[in-house]
DNA sequence: CGGCTTTGACCCGCGC
DNA sequence: GCGCGGGTCAAAGCCG
């Protein structure tokens, strides 16, 4: 098994607990009974304080229970308290995970605990004897349904990063058929639409007197899903394929003196060759087109070498990229949110202005990748983790990989095509904040406060939105009359089916594949349990009321979710099903 | 012993 | 020019 998908599937999953409840429900069968084993009579009618070695009519009213879904919770309430020994002392201290445990999977564990139970009043070894076939039945078919559900989730994620691709790849083609209108050009003609690009480009300069983000970060598509995408659509391109678009997006990128850099992977990203000196600035330039150091993945200080690149890069595109970050809350309790890569810790710095210390990660599920992180809990609260990545993977991902690499490729793809100054460009970081704040009360900002442009995707959901905006999107506009950021989004909600820019959905009503993916990549990658995550995941996907985090607070994404119907979303999955494969 | 973490030093950009 | 802060390096130590 994939080590990512171990991280998935670690030790602390409550699934896993369930599963080896099995066990130690067996050994509770050779253990002495509790002292309230003989007043089990009493305590029959009493379903919430069940003494877990109590008697068959208990354990059966359990059964009845669970089977009712009345309170399933209750039931693995006592599951768990059981397994720490605690139960007949303190039935109801459970763990905010039981809730999600309430899945049908742990409903068998139970009803094999409970069957423990049962035998632990058995006089006869046969009885104990069946009850263990019996739980190793039940074994066997949680570990069945544990992988089905592994294989759901990721194939929810393909689709999710395949839905994303078609997004990324309509908006390119929309938006370069309006700059076709717009320049009235022969496209044939690629000097005539070099000169008047650059023309367009230079003007837009002097008018707006700032640097302007290089528009063919448009189609900076996603490492991963463009790929598999592409893959999917045409697998008679290598590493020339670039665009999704039609064959003169190549031709206009070509013409523009865009130049593509694109990973072992196949991974496009486009860097615009403009001199723009003001752009350029003076960042370490010339260290970086060094054809050595583009070997090396990762260039210290500045920027990445997301892979070798035969063709000249323009440093201050990459130096666009490289800055490029998707910034993601989530409430954990562990140090590192688990996102499915390996990451390496590099180094650990104070940062300013927040006692806790700033980590920093470099992936090393390649050699070479340039993707970084830094992980940091939040100042203001020290439950949310804030890990911000940068780069592109120059390697394919794990299933388990894939949800937050796709969203957070998308997030800063999106995010650089939204960044230019044209009206389109509006347009984009409307679509993209739609298309990334699937949840209804999410609001994107645009700041130019930031020294790069950065997305944060908020998990956490903080009950105070006042306090702390979902999700941002920060844009460093030198020239303030070109700061998209001035636009404030609230219609975040999006069906990634639907794609719609003008039209908003309504919220509260249509949740979209990208809904139910996003959260349950939210729920994955911000708790640490596993069996909370699955559960959140499984539950989006059915279309049932979850829970996300082990803190109690509630998501927004899946009180959307508990709105949603399930067809849309099975349907799509369904459809897409054969769609990605790393 | 290899891989990872820790941690101080260093580099660089930026503001004053 | 200087100081500050962010980011990275690399040696030392730790751990399985």
């Amino acid at each position: 098994m994939d080590k990512s998908e171990l991280g998935f599937f670690t030790p602390k999953s409550n699934l896993h607990l369930s599963m080896n409840s099995f066990s130690m429900g067996g050994l509770m069968n050779t253990t002495p009974q509790s002292p309230d084993h003989h007043d089990h009579d009493k305590k029959r009618a009493v379903v919430d304080e069940m003494d877990f070695f109590s008697s068959h009519k208990t354990t059966s009213l359990l059964k009845d229970l669970d089977d009712d879904h009345e309170d399933p919770s209750s039931v693995i309430t006592l599951k768990k308290d059981d397994f720490n020994g605690t139960s007949a002392a303190a039935p109801h201290q459970s763990i905010d995970h039981d809730v999600n445990t309430g899945l049908n999977l742990l409903t068998a564990s139970d009803q094999s605990t409970v069957d423990d139970g049962m035998s632990t009043s058995g006089e006869d070894q046969r009885g104990i004897k069946s009850e263990l076939a019996v739980l190793q039945a039940e074994l066997r078919r949680m570990n069945t349904e544990n992988q089905k559900l592994r294989g759901m989730l990721s194939q929810v994620s393909n689709n999710y990063s395949a839905l994303q691709m078609h997004i990324v790849a309509l908006m390119q083609q929309q938006q370069q058929q309006q700059n076709m209108d717009k320049k009235a050009e022969n496209l044939q003609d690629q000097e005539m639409i070099d000169n008047g690009r650059v023309e367009e480009k230079n003007k837009k300069h002097e008018s707006g007197g700032g640097v302007v983000l290089p528009r063919q970060f448009m189609d900076l598509g996603l490492a991963t899903g463009v790929e598999t995408d592409e893959h999917s659509q045409s697998s008679s391109e290598g590493r020339n394929r670039v665009h999704t678009g039609s064959p003169h997006n190549n031709a206009e990128v070509v013409s523009n003196n865009e130049f593509q850099k694109i990973g072992r992977n196949n991974e496009i990203v486009h860097y615009d060759e403009e001199k723009s000196t003001e752009f350029r600035e003076e960042r370490g330039v010339d260290r970086e087109e060094s054809p050595d150091q583009a070997s090396n993945g990762w260039t210290p200080n500045k920027f990445p070498k997301l892979n070798a690149s035969p063709k000249n890069v323009d440093p201050s595109a990459e130096a666009t990229m490289r800055k490029a970050r998707v910034s993601v809350r989530a409430r954990s309790e562990a140090s590192m949110i688990t996102d499915g890569c390996q990451w390496r810790k590099y180094g650990q710095k104070m940062a300013k202005g927040n006692p806790c210390p700033r980590a920093y990660y470099k992936c090393t599920m390649a050699a070479g990748c340039p993707v970084r992180k830094q992980v940091q809990r939040c100042a203001e609260d020290r439950s949310v983790l804030i890990t911000t990545y940068e780069g592109t993977h120059n390697h394919p991902l794990p299933p388990a990989a894939m949800a937050m690499a796709s969203t957070t490729s998308a997030a800063a793809s999106m995010l650089l095509s939204g960044s230019m100054p044209s009206a389109d460009g509006v347009m984009n970081s409307n679509f993209l904040a739609r298309t990334l704040l699937p949840c209804s009360s999410s609001v994107a900002t645009i700041s130019a406060s930031a020294p790069f442009p950065t997305v944060t995707l908020d998990l956490t959901h903080s009950p105070n939105p006042l306090q702390r905006p979902p999700i941002q999107f920060q844009i460093p506009f030198p020239n303030p009359s070109q700061n998209i950021g001035s636009a404030l989004y609230n219609q975040s909600k999006f069906s990634g089916l639907h794609v719609s820019q003008d039209q908003p959905p309504p919220p509260s009503q249509h949740i979209s594949l990208a809904d139910t993916v996003n959260a349950a990549t939210a729920a994955i990658t911000a708790d640490p349990n596993f069996t909370a995550a699955l559960a959140a995941a499984i539950t989006s996907i059915i279309g049932g009321g979850g829970h996300q985090g082990n803190n109690g607070s509630n998501s927004t994404a899946n009180a959307n979710i508990a709105n949603n119907t399930t067809t849309s979303t099975t349907t799509t999955t369904t459809s897409n099903g054969n769609k990605i494969g790393t």
